[in-house]
DNA sequence: ATTCAACACCGAATCGTTTCATGCTACCCT
DNA sequence: AGGGTAGCATGAAACGATTCGGTGTTGAAT
């Protein structure tokens, strides 16, 4: 591969001189320049991105931490996320952090030993706000509100209003005895969720009720089993997330009740797949593109200098759909 | 951010003893050693990667080249493969291409800039084979086979057997009225797929039924009507992978067409959603985890010049569930 | 006691790019 | 014509870790 160093000779003129060609840095005599661009054309040279980038002290490089990429909500970020980031220049490096705390830190100090120019992290890790504070690299967090600092900025969806809309429209289909699978709560979206929940009953006087669950579709199951046994009364559900919701279902139909006949149903996030499966779900769509898009846009203003928002609440939208018809 | 020289001059030793100590490339004497791992702990010390990599020409980096990351088959794989890079000390470069042949090809000229160790390319791009000769980076292609060179080495499924597997289920099952929807015949997986499926039917003389159709669920709510339209006594399906199918499953369900009981329905790839969705999938397994691991075992390999696989056709295996039985 | 081998360590060069501080030339204006 | 200046070109230094060649010291063997 040839370097800078051949290509001046070549051309006959110095190093300095390729580099302003090549990056249109400052004005080159036209001769020159086209003798220039001749040596680089006959030698094929590509500049070596890592002497630019240990120079520059910048490698272009952003990381994207995700608890794990084969979750559909965290895959269809990723591709906003990436292409986005293309888009400005910028590349992707992937971590799936399968949320073990050691395998993100290691993630992290990878990627400062790396110079990248920021983390885009999405992340429930118990130890996170710890090492982002560690880091000296630029960290945005989305979907999930850190109190104890270290990050630059945070992105998240309304979820408060998220659950008043879910809630809401169970009511509205008629639903009177409304059971909430609701997320963790030591996370900001299980409490959130829940909270717009809670408040809608109250509106309208109705018993609060809920069961525990996880973001995974075994946790799912088996609390959907659980509602089954505590609340067989039951003639709404809110889900925590879609997975949840479409783990429900299949109790649901496994124990022969029908929806949206008996039970109204309603998920969280709007994946892709709550549209391709059968009945279509009813769910609170959170805006996944302008999230991404929004995460990418503030670590490539923070790194370039430019002025960034630290604080994002989207706002999420009800999409009706089959299983609360 | 400290640098090596700051360490050495603190701990009274030369940067190569500092760098001796961290490498452990040499023995170095007790006492300087205890010095240089004190100043390292005072300095707070971390590598320069990029300085490092300049040197050695070789950055650690995978470049992972998908058509999209939020394909549910993509994204089981994408993870299996940063997991095993991860443990191989490697770290991956996500490109999402959206089969866009100029983003693969600025995406592999940037990852060769970048000095990557290597690019695990799973696209069905048209140009690509002409990209993969030019770089002069090692590329494992997955999922496809090239015949026109370039590449080191290239995984696959047994995409055959594959389609013999799920005809001859379904006429266990007793349909002996059996359409294909068949994949695009320019990628071998469609290609290799169908001739299972007809040899299957030339064994039982059964005829041949298909229908033209792409990977997508678009494509597979397309044909499946047409499906409907042109063959109505269809009484077995054998879908080009899982999205198909379950757009197909979605297709029929309007149609009041029952699965199983009316007609049965195979799949291929089984995605995660596969056995989420209801009615279960009944599908051809590939075995996603160990291609991952396979083609970051052949990268690094490579990169660290060591003996590597050069073809690997790997198994298939039928997944009996609900929409066969 | 002398020689030689083994070992630890340092200084310097290297990787390929960019930038800084000059140097040089040529031109213009007075 | 001479001085000032603008503009372009360039050499050298810098970025930070690694490795190689070489020097100095120690210890053992003869």
């Amino acid at each position: 591969m040839a370097t800078i160093r051949e290509v001046a000779k070549l051309a006959g003129v110095s190093p300095a001189t390729v580099s302003r060609v090549m990056n249109g840095t400052a004005n080159v005599d036209d001769d020159k320049k086209n003798r220039v661009l001749e040596a680089i054309e006959k030698t094929g040279f590509q500049p070596n991105q890592l002497a630019r980038a240990l120079f520059k002290n910048s490698s272009r490089l952003v990381g994207l931490i995700v608890p794990n990429i084969d979750n559909p909500f965290f895959g269809e970020l990723s591709r906003k996320i990436e292409e986005e980031a293309f888009k400005r220049g910028y590349h992707i490096v992937l971590c799936s952090s399968g949320n073990n705390s050691e395998k993100e830190l290691s993630n992290i100090s990878m990627l400062s030993r790396m110079k990248a120019d920021g983390i885009i992290l999405i992340t429930n890790g118990e130890h996170t706000g710890q090492m982002i504070k560690e880091t000296d690299l630029p960290v945005v967090v989305v979907d999930r509100h850190m109190t104890d600092g270290g990050e630059i900025a945070y992105i998240e969806s309304d979820h408060y209003t998220g659950g008043v809309l879910a809630a809401e429209h169970l009511y509205e289909c008629g639903c009177r005895k409304i059971v909430c699978l609701r997320g963790p709560q030591e996370y900001a979206s299980g409490r959130l969720r829940f909270k717009g929940y809670q408040d809608v009953c109250r509106k309208y006087g109705l018993e609060e009720m809920y069961i525990d669950t996880a973001y995974t579709f075994e946790a799912g199951l088996k609390s959907a089993e659980l509602l089954l046994e505590k609340y067989p009364e039951a003639d709404g559900i809110f889900a925590a997330n879609d997975i949840v919701a479409i783990s429900t279902y299949k109790v649901l139909k496994n124990h022969k009740i029908k929806v949206p006949k008996d039970v109204k149903l309603v998920g969280f996030d709007d994946i892709r797949f709550s549209s391709l499966m059968t009945p279509e779900l009813t769910t609170i769509r959170q805006p996944i593109s302008k999230m991404g898009e929004l995460a990418v846009e503030i670590i490539c203003n923070y790194a370039e200098g430019k002025p960034y928002d630290t604080a994002c609440i989207l706002g999420v939208e009800l999409i009706k759909r089959e299983t609360t018809k």
